[in-house]
DNA sequence: GACCAGGCACATC
DNA sequence: GATGTGCATGGT
């Protein structure tokens, strides 16, 4: 059996070759992908998709523009998402911090180490580490690996992490035996999660797996 | 009608 | 520090 990075290299040459680039993150700016960011926790991407619509339809996709309404009107517009109460108030902590202490520029919030980027976006509440390292590398572009629920599936069916791993510590498996490079990580993160929607659910179900040579750990 | 979806914060022990 | 729970819409 090959090292880890020689397996995550593998996996990552199998899904590449089975289901080609993924185009992620699907958004046209930075600032529409870190509020995609916020209203995709723990929910389905198409009605985070209805929700962004409605921001756009109302022009509101601007930070300045969407900082100035209130609370419960940004709730009615992410209504489709899910959690509206919630992540409305999320939206705005983060809109906040954007705004009020970045004059609302995107590349400015962005300036600076990972690691600096990193503990500002954790600092916002609403703001956890899957959501802060998905904008970190789908909106500022630079190389942090994302986590979710799907990494950690495939990572744990495939003994590379123990079932009860830390966020931290399935990040660090994968930065750790991967070059530090935006554009993979980018790609890696998309076609887990593709993996994921087509093999990898709660119920394990992987006859024609990309990854079936290898072999799998199935839990219920 | 259950089950699930690209989490996070908070309460309780 | 581990474990459980609330938050909520829309698709399968």
């Amino acid at each position: 059996m090959g090292s880890t990075a020689a397996t995550l290299k593998e996996f990552y040459d199998a899904l590449y070759a089975r289901f080609g680039p993924q185009y992620w993150w699907p958004g046209d700016t930075p600032f529409e992908v870190m509020v995609g960011a916020i209203l995709t926790q723990n929910t389905n991407w198409k009605n985070v998709e209805k929700a962004i619509g409605n921001i756009r339809k109302a022009g509101l996709l601007d930070p300045v523009a969407l900082r100035s309404i209130d609370v419960g009107r940004l709730a009615e517009l992410v209504r489709p998402a899910g959690y509206y109460n919630i992540k409305a108030a999320r939206l705005m902590s983060l809109l906040r911090m954007l705004v009020d202490d970045f004059g609302g520029d995107m590349d400015a919030l962005f300036e600076g180490s990972v690691a600096v980027l990193r503990e500002r976006l954790l600092s916002v509440h609403g703001v956890g580490p899957e959501t802060a390292d998905s904008i970190i590398l789908y909106a500022a572009r630079k190389p942090t690996f994302v986590v979710d629920a799907y990494t950690c599936r495939m990572a744990c069916r495939h003994n590379l992490i123990l079932e009860d791993a830390a966020y931290d510590e399935v990040k660090a498996v994968f930065e750790e035996n991967l070059p530090l490079d935006a554009n993979l990580f980018n790609e890696y993160h998309a076609l887990i999660v593709r993996l994921g929607k087509e093999f990898c659910r709660k119920t394990p179900v992987c006859a024609g797996c990309p990854l079936e040579s290898h072999p799998h750990e199935l839990q219920a």
